[in-house]
DNA sequence: CCTGTCGCGTTGCAGGTGCAACGTAAACGA
DNA sequence: TCGTTTACGTTGCACCTGCAACGCGACAGG
């Protein structure tokens, strides 16, 4: 081996570039050059890293699904069913520099995803993910109103949409946190 | 005037040939030459009734605000309140092609927004206006778990991320509707 | 009739795009 | 020492982009 590089590593600091971008000026903006120039390397690095622009798209999608589910396992515990899912879609919700970013990032691959059906994919296989913990836990806490799915899902997509409001500036995230939190008593009933 | 045609008219023509790439090519894809060519004409006529993109694009998300503010308005009669609310949320569920459409350029304008500034606030006063319907038939039902603001939040976020998972494939729309029903209930109390 | 205005088409241009191809330098094994 | 492999940089190309400019027919008012 002539060189000692990381190549997982690399690509990760030109996915990170490529979020910076989408994030902040949209996925029309992302291009190899903006990516290069965000990353301060030449387009010919990336182009060595990402045969084709669209496995760089994929890879940098990938980087935030495995950052976001390496936070959820970090923080994943708690006393009672609520407390923990209330941690979970907690970390959904743009309440800090690095998850205001994420969001964005995931609003802007949610519409590259329409056009896109493997991006789709693999957007619903994450989220199926989380749906399928919310609703153990639902199940573990016997919910009353609601079947645990049908909770499950409804929390997810609350949370979901508050976050998208957060992000448009609909809402401020105190608010939005708060409006969670009265949902969860009324799916999952309130702390005890 | 030598010539009788009417403006409002044509640029809603190119405005629904906008929409129709951007729902199904989604925004990266929407240019002066692919939004001509699927309006059937050639691209000097577009810029002949849109000086810059920019401006089309405007336009265009004005005429799904008109068209779904049109809609509510049509639609909004109902004996309570709570059916009054459900009519409304039921309108931003993708459940049939012409709102599967919109939905699909809600979350690709939505996107967009990120990075444009005056774009961001014209969503945002357009929720505005849903958000404080809601609410306002929310005080008259008088609800005892949530303050109506936040009821009407809640409510909002709910249907808006349960259309954004019934576009991207997570949900079907039965099932959608399901959970917002039982929501409504939680919320509003059940149907008297 | 003719002249101005409107509707629309055509052409051209400077810049950006993804991507292939090639070049080169460095590090290692033989 | 030599050849191979890896890591990058450079160049070039065909294509697309938004937009300005110009052209020209049609229709109306004078």
């Amino acid at each position: 081996m002539p060189k000692l590089v990381d190549h997982h590593e690399r690509r990760t600091l030109l996915a990170d570039a490529l979020l910076r971008v989408a994030a902040e000026r949209g996925l029309m903006d992302v291009s190899l050059r903006h990516v290069a120039a965000e990353a301060g390397v030449t387009a010919g690095m990336v182009q060595h890293y990402f045969r084709t622009k669209d496995e760089m798209m994929v890879f940098a999608l990938d980087v935030v699904a495995a950052r976001v589910a390496a936070r959820l396992d970090a923080e994943e515990v708690g006393a009672t069913p609520r407390a923990r899912v209330r941690t979970l879609l907690v970390q959904l919700l743009p309440l800090d520099a690095a998850r205001e970013l994420e969001g964005r990032v995931a609003v802007a691959f949610h519409a590259y995803a329409a056009a896109r059906p493997d991006v789709a994919v693999r957007l619903r296989d994450d989220t199926r993910g989380m749906r399928a913990a919310i609703a153990h836990e639902a199940r573990t806490a016997g919910v009353a109103a609601l079947d645990p799915e049908a909770a499950a899902t409804g929390l997810l997509s609350l949370a979901e949409g508050l976050a998208v409001h957060v992000l448009g500036g609909h809402l401020d995230g105190g608010h939005a946190l708060a409006v969670l939190e009265a949902h969860l008593d009324l799916v999952l009933g309130p702390e005890r």
